[in-house]
RNA sequence: GGGGCCGUAGUUCAGCUUGGUUAGAACGCUGGCCUGUCAAGCCAGAGGUCGCGGGUUCAAAUCCCGUCGGUCCCGCCA
C-alpha cells in the first residue's frame, strides 16, 4: 500500500465524483482485455467499479494491468470520468462513471478461486463452507451479514432508547435440568466437574429483575446439543429481554414496538401493529400447530363427530382409540393437482406418522375417491356441508391419534401451500400465540412437565385448579410466529415462592432436587422478587425470514454443519491426552455396551 | 435413533433406468488474437481416485452390500 490511503468505497462513485482523483483499494472481480483497453471490476464491501486502463498511458501500468487476474488485491489512483451515453451500465450503481486508472499496486495476488464470486449459488455447501471467506465474498452473503449489524444495531437503539440496560451474562454456567441437552466444560479447578453453556440466560435474567435493575436485554449467544435443522445451529442469538412491574401486555407490546421500529429502519417496510393474537387451543384446532403459517388459508377441520359409528374402519377405528379425524379443503385445486401430487403427498404424510392419506375429488360426475364407497349418503351429506365441498374441490383426510392428525395435516397443509401457490411470498404474517397450557403430560416420564420452563406464572384464575387438572391450567405465556416459524416465546414468571414450589411439585421436581438444581432462584424469590417477566427472540431465525433465506446459515457468517462440524476450522477435532488430564475427563470411543 | 435426496474435471451438471470403444457439456483455468467491454468476443489447449471399501460379472460411473460426507424431514429442541 505504501503511504496510499483509499479516499472512496468502489461502490459508492456517482455522476458527482466526476473529475475527482480517487484511490480505491479492492478485490478484482473482473478482467477484460482487448488487447488494447484493459477493463477492471474493482470490488469491495460497496460494491463495483468498472477501473480502465488505456493503452495511451504508462506502458509499466498496462503491463501490470494486463497480470492481474481475478481475486487479486489492488490499489488504484485515477480520476473519476463520466461514461458516454452508450457505454452507460444500468446494471452497476457505479455504472454511469468509471475510474481512468494512473496508478496501481498489486497488494496481493489469489490462487484460482474454488467457485465463481457471484451472487447466485451455484457451489456446493460444503464447499462454501470450508472457503467461508470466499462465500462472504458474494453480495447476497456480504449483504446478509450487514443487514445482520443493522438489525442488531436498530434493536439496541430502540432498547436504549426504552430503558433497558445491556447486561452480560456468563457462558460458564450450571447445567440446569429439563429443556434442551446441555454442552458442558470440563473444570480443570475442579476435576470431575463442569460447567455448562447457557441454553438461554434464562435465571440470571430473573435474577437481574430480583437485583433490581428493571428492564434488561441482552443479544445473546446460546447453546443447546440437539440435532440441527435448517433453522436450529447449536449456537444461536437470541434478543433477551426481561422486565419488570409488566402484565404480558406490556411484553407484548414493547415487542410490537421494536419490530415495527426495526423492520421500517432496516428494510424500509411497514407493519401493522398490534398483531393478531391467537390462543393455543385454536392454533391448534385450525392449524394442527402452535406456530401457523397465516398467509394462507386452506384451514383444518374437525369432522370427528361425523364417523363417531362409521362403517369405514378407518376413520371410526381412529375415533375408538380416542383420536380424531380432521379435514382440509383445498377449494378449486382438483385441476391443479395431478395424480402424483397426490400419490406424493400421501408418501409425505406417510413419511410423517400416517398410516395413508384419503381424499376426496369434487369432479363433473360426483365424487372420485378411494374412499368414497365406504361412507354412507348421510355421511357424505354432512361431509359436503361440513367442508363447503363444491365442484373442482378436493378434500384430504388425517384420521389418527390427535397428536397425528394434527401433525401430519398440518404439514400436508403447508405443502398444499407451497404446491398451489397460496403463499404471497412478500409478506411479513406476525402472529402472537397465546394462552399455552402450563403443563402438559408426558407419557414417557409419566408426568407432567412444563410447557415453556418451569418459571413461567399460571393464569390467576386457574390456580386453583393446579392440582386437581394440572393440564388444564393456561399460562402467562405468548409466542411470536413470522410466516410459519417460531421466531421468539416468553412468559409473565412466578415471582412467588409458594407458587413456583406448587409448580415444582406438580412436576415432580422434589424439594431437595429444586433446592440442588435452582437453589439460588428459589431463595432470590424470597428476597424481595418483583413480579416480572419478558421474551427472547430468536435473532437467527428473523434474519432468515426478513432476509428470505432458507436456512439461518445463510444469515451466520461461521455456521455448522448438520453434524455440527465447521469445514473452515475443521472444529470439532480430537485433543492431545495431555489436555484431556488437565481438564480431567477421560474419552470414551463408543458408547459403552450393556 | 429413523426416513428421503445428493456425491462424476477447479465448479455446476449430463451419463446410471437397460453394465460394453478413448466418461461428455457449460462455466472457470492456460496460451494466442483483439482499443469500449461489463456473463466481452474469436481460436487453440490442459484438466478425471466417477466420495471410499467390498461384492456380482469376461467387463462396473452404471447392479448389490457396507461406509463416509452434504442436505431436507421425523424423533429431539422446557
Amino acid at each position: 500500500m505504501g503511504d496510499w490511503k483509499r479516499s472512496n468505497y468502489c461502490g459508492e462513485l456517482r455522476k458527482e465524483h466526476v473529475d475527482s482523483s480517487v484511490t480505491l483499494m479492492g478485490w478484482i472481480q473482473s478482467r477484460r482485455d482487448h488487447g488494447g483497453v484493459i477493463f477492471v471490476d474493482l470490488r469491495d464491501r460497496d460494491g463495483l467499479c468498472q477501473i480502465v486502463f488505456n493503452p495511451g498511458g504508462n506502458p509499466e501500468i498496462h503491463r501490470t494491468a494486463e497480470q492481474l487476474r481475478d481475486e487479486w488485491v489492488i490499489a488504484v489512483k485515477g480520476t473519476v470520468t463520466s461514461r458516454t451515453e452508450e457505454t452507460v451500465n444500468p446494471n452497476l450503481k457505479t455504472g454511469e462513471v468509471e475510474v481512468l486508472a494512473e496508478q496501481v499496486r498489486v497488494l496481493n495476488t489469489s490462487k484460482v478461486i474454488p467457485f465463481l464470486i457471484e451472487n447466485e449459488v451455484n457451489a456446493d455447501e460444503l464447499l462454501r463452507l470450508k472457503y467461508r471467506y470466499l462465500d462472504l465474498r458474494r453480495p447476497p452473503m456480504r449483504d446478509n451479514i450487514i443487514f445482520r449489524h443493522k438489525v442488531t444495531a436498530a434493536v439496541r437503539n430502540y432498547l436504549n432508547e426504552n430503558g433497558f440496560l445491556e447486561i452480560e451474562t456468563p457462558y460458564f454456567t450450571k447445567s440446569t435440568p429439563e429443556g434442551a441437552r446441555d454442552f458442558l466444560v470440563p473444570s480443570r479447578l475442579n476435576k470431575g466437574q463442569f460447567y455448562a453453556l447457557p441454553q438461554s440466560p434464562q435465571i440470571l435474567k430473573q435474577t437481574l429483575m430480583i437485583s433490581g435493575f428493571d428492564r434488561y436485554y441482552q443479544i445473546v449467544k446460546c447453546f443447546r446439543d440437539e440435532d440441527l435443522r435448517a433453522d436450529r445451529q447449536p449456537e444461536f442469538t437470541q434478543i433477551d429481554m426481561e422486565m419488570s412491574f409488566v402484565s404480558e401486555d406490556d411484553v407484548i407490546s414493547i415487542v410490537e414496538g421494536m419490530t415495527k421500529t426495526v423492520v421500517r429502519e432496516t428494510k424500509g417496510i411497514e407493519i401493522t401493529t398490534p398483531f393478531l393474537r391467537m390462543p393455543y387451543e385454536e392454533a391448534m384446532e385450525k392449524y394442527g400447530t402452535d406456530c401457523p403459517d397465516t398467509r394462507f388459508g386452506l384451514e383444518l377441520k374437525d369432522i370427528s363427530s361425523i364417523f363417531k359409528d362409521s362403517q369405514f374402519k378407518v376413520f371410526s377405528g381412529a375415533l375408538k382409540k380416542g383420536g380424531a379425524i380432521k379435514a382440509l379443503n383445498a377449494k378449486n385445486a382438483a385441476g391443479k393437482l395431478t395424480r402424483k401430487e397426490i400419490d406424493d403427498l400421501t408418501e409425505y404424510a406417510v413419511s410423517l406418522g400416517a398410516k395413508g392419506l384419503a381424499w376426496i375429488r369434487v369432479g363433473e360426475d360426483g365424487w372420485n375417491s378411494p374412499i368414497v364407497k365406504f361412507l354412507t349418503e348421510e355421511e357424505r351429506k354432512l361431509l359436503g356441508e361440513a367442508l363447503s365441498m363444491e365442484k373442482g374441490d378436493i378434500v384430504f383426510f388425517g384420521a389418527d391419534s390427535v397428536e397425528t392428525v394434527n401433525q401430519v395435516m398440518s404439514n400436508v397443509r403447508l405443502s398444499l401451500g407451497k404446491t398451489l401457490l397460496l403463499v404471497d411470498e412478500e409478506k411479513l404474517e406476525f402472529l402472537w400465540v397465546v394462552d399455552f397450557p402450563l403443563l402438559k403430560y408426558n407419557p414417557q416420564e409419566k408426568r407432567y412437565v412444563a410447557v415453556h420452563h418451569p418459571f413461567t406464572a399460571p393464569k390467576d384464575k386457574d390456580m386453583e385448579n393446579i392440582e386437581s387438572s394440572p393440564g388444564n391450567v393456561a399460562s402467562k405465556s405468548y409466542d411470536i410466529v413470522l410466516n410459519g416459524v417460531e421466531i421468539g416465546g416468553g412468559s409473565i414468571r412466578i415471582h412467588r415462592k409458594d407458587i413456583q414450589q406448587k409448580v415444582f411439585e406438580v412436576i415432580g421436581i422434589m424439594d431437595d432436587e429444586a433446592r440442588e438444581k435452582f437453589g439460588f432462584l428459589l431463595e432470590a424469590l424470597e428476597f424481595g422478587a418483583p413480579p416480572h417477566g419478558g421474551i427472547a427472540l430468536g435473532l437467527d431465525r428473523i434474519l432468515m425470514l426478513l432476509s428470505r433465506e432458507e436456512s439461518i446459515r445463510d444469515v451466520i457468517a461461521f455456521p455448522k454443519t448438520q453434524k455440527g462440524s465447521c469445514p473452515l476450522t475443521e472444529a470439532p477435532s480430537e485433543v492431545s491426552p495431555e489436555q484431556l488430564l488437565e481438564a480431567g475427563i477421560k474419552s470414551i470411543d463408543r458408547e459403552p455396551e450393556n
